[in-house]
DNA sequence: GTAATCTATGAAACGCCTTCCATGTCAAAC
DNA sequence: GTTTGACATGGAAGGCGTTTCATAGATTAC
């Protein structure tokens, strides 16, 4: 299918060659910077060019090069600030190495997240970085042959490069923290149940009690909490209990803020009541002073898009800082 | 350049053709569901294509087809909640469509907006949305030609699909509401000092005072007002006021949510003292209880997808509902 | 002075799929 | 009994760069 062009056709590296008396090889040369052309050739083919108005046609490189200089973005929900940060860190990076992203958001479905993983094998994009994992490792295993895959959780044994969180530490850290501080009501509030970060935190926790040979309240773990408006049921719950928790470990700031909303409008007093720590230091903690772990997602994203365009498999783990407020 | 395959070499539709014994075409018939192919043929075709675990080169369809099944979208900042949930939208159906994003952070960079254009010239992409403009629309209008261009802002006049908010008139109801109030001495909050949706408003607030021949305060005009953080120095500055302004028109809900959450923990009552109109409707809005405009971004992110699939010219003006809540 | 390098240049192969056009069969229509 | 149209199938012409290989003159090396 020919392409439309002022006064007749657009020009393709045929037309080039012809108009400036050289072989199509030597305008690739031009076009690429090769070495191995002469002064003069070189500006003739650039006169033809500029005379044709021509344009590359990037499909054509890409079938034969093989590559597409796109890399493939999987966020569950791009909404979640913390989804968000992470892709503006990726997109500020990507631009600087001169490629362009590919957005699949999976909404936690398998099926989708299939879908970008296929446009690795279809070399539709040259590497995948998964954000928040749906797939099996199994499948996941399946693919790293068709291209770099990073992913943002501890991907140590397979053939993936990673980038993740120090998870157990963390939490080991904020319990050990808040028990400092004379809370042994501890409860927590993760995103999805089963996923690799949900395991490692929970471990922690189990851990923390297990070795101090003391029981926890299964009532004081809250699941899907993932926005401010989490906060609100939470805390209806929470309210219910004849013997509420004195401090919660929240895994989303958006979902501490909520929390902490709810408590402003009630009158329960914060940290008095109830301690809360979040995860992040998002600028909502920042604005409501909530004491919380940094995780500095947009440099993040910025190492996730180095390790796609770099290829070598990588594992980086990031320890996170507690930045202490106002309520713990 | 072959690819490497399991035991040889990546199958092509050659191959397939060979070995499943019909013509090329045929294949690509049954690849692309075309009618005309008997059902034996049909049938040996998916046969050596499950032997020979074929895929199709995906970049050769782009070339050949001259389409890739992209959309370009640009956004100044992924991590604004606004342009979040417009980018939600498009991709909830661009997935119905069998369409992928490419995402552009433009940083409000022309360059990186021209990035675009340009994929669009180059058919890297089918069509560009473009969610906030930066580049003039000269250069725009230059490159309609090229493909669907859809930007988020009232694009009558130009070539492109527009989908847009009657700001003017959302300003003007929203005023009228807060004189009915009694509020006289307003003020306002804008992102872009001379963004198309900023200059709206901005005549719309002139032409309140002027209609009434009264006069406005040009300290009462806050720009640059895109994030929570933004709460604080206006209101900083605000207090400073020797005759500060008794409500705001806020146009964010994260600046609205800063500047109240400011004016709490400060003691300055809302609305007693200072009434707060947001933009948006997100769900800190809801959270903190804000008076707001509601924008049903997702939707519009939905709509503009269909425009740029659909490809046929329109514009579509959007109604802002005013959602009453407690800071006015 | 001759071998080894470097510089320049182009033909042709390669990457791979879609689609137009031509051809042929078979059954329904008149 | 012939015409018409639906169904089937394949050849070949695109769509367009990149890269390998071959060739040859110009230098440099020893």
């Amino acid at each position: 299918m020919q392409q439309a062009w002022e006064g007749g056709i657009m020009a393709n590296i045929k037309d080039i060659a012809k108009l400036a008396g050289v072989s199509v090889t030597t305008v690739s040369r031009v076009l690429n910077g090769h070495p191995y052309v002469s002064k003069a050739k070189r500006e003739a083919v650039l006169q033809a060019m500029e005379t044709a108005d021509y344009e590359r046609n990037i499909n054509a490189v890409h079938l034969s090069r093989g590559r597409t200089n796109l890399i493939g973005v999987v966020v569950p929900y791009i909404t979640r600030p913390y989804f968000g940060m992470v892709v503006e860190g990726i997109a500020d990076e990507a631009i600087k190495d001169n490629y362009k992203l590919v957005l699949i958001q999976s909404n936690y479905e398998a099926e989708r997240e299939l879908d970008a993983l296929m446009m690795l094998k279809l070399k539709q994009i040259d590497a995948l970085i998964i954000c928040s994992r749906t797939c099996s490792w199994e499948i996941v295993d399946e693919y790293v042959q068709y291209g770099p895959i990073i992913v943002l959780e501890d991907g140590r044994g397979h053939q993936v490069s990673s980038i993740f969180m120090d998870h157990y530490q963390s939490f080991t850290r904020a319990l050990t923290y808040l028990r400092g501080k004379g809370h042994y009501k501890i409860g927590y509030c993760l995103a999805r149940q089963s996923s690799p970060n949900s395991n490692l935190r929970e471990s922690a926790y189990r851990d923390f009690y297990m070795n101090r040979n003391e029981a926890y309240n299964h009532d004081y773990m809250f699941y899907d909490c993932v926005q401010l408006e989490d906060g609100e049921w939470i805390m209806q719950r929470i309210l219910k209990m004849d013997d509420p928790p004195t401090a919660l470990l929240v895994t989303s700031d958006q979902v501490a803020a909520g929390i902490l909303s709810f408590c402003r409008e009630n009158g329960i007093e914060v940290p008095g009541q109830l301690a809360i720590v979040g995860f992040d230091n998002q600028p909502i903690a920042r604005m409501m002073h909530i004491t919380t772990f940094e995780i500095p997602l947009v440099e993040i994203g910025r190492r996730a898009l180095l390790q796609a365009v770099d290829g070598s498999q990588a594992h980086e783990e990031i320890h996170l800082n507690l930045i202490e407020r106002q309520t713990v």
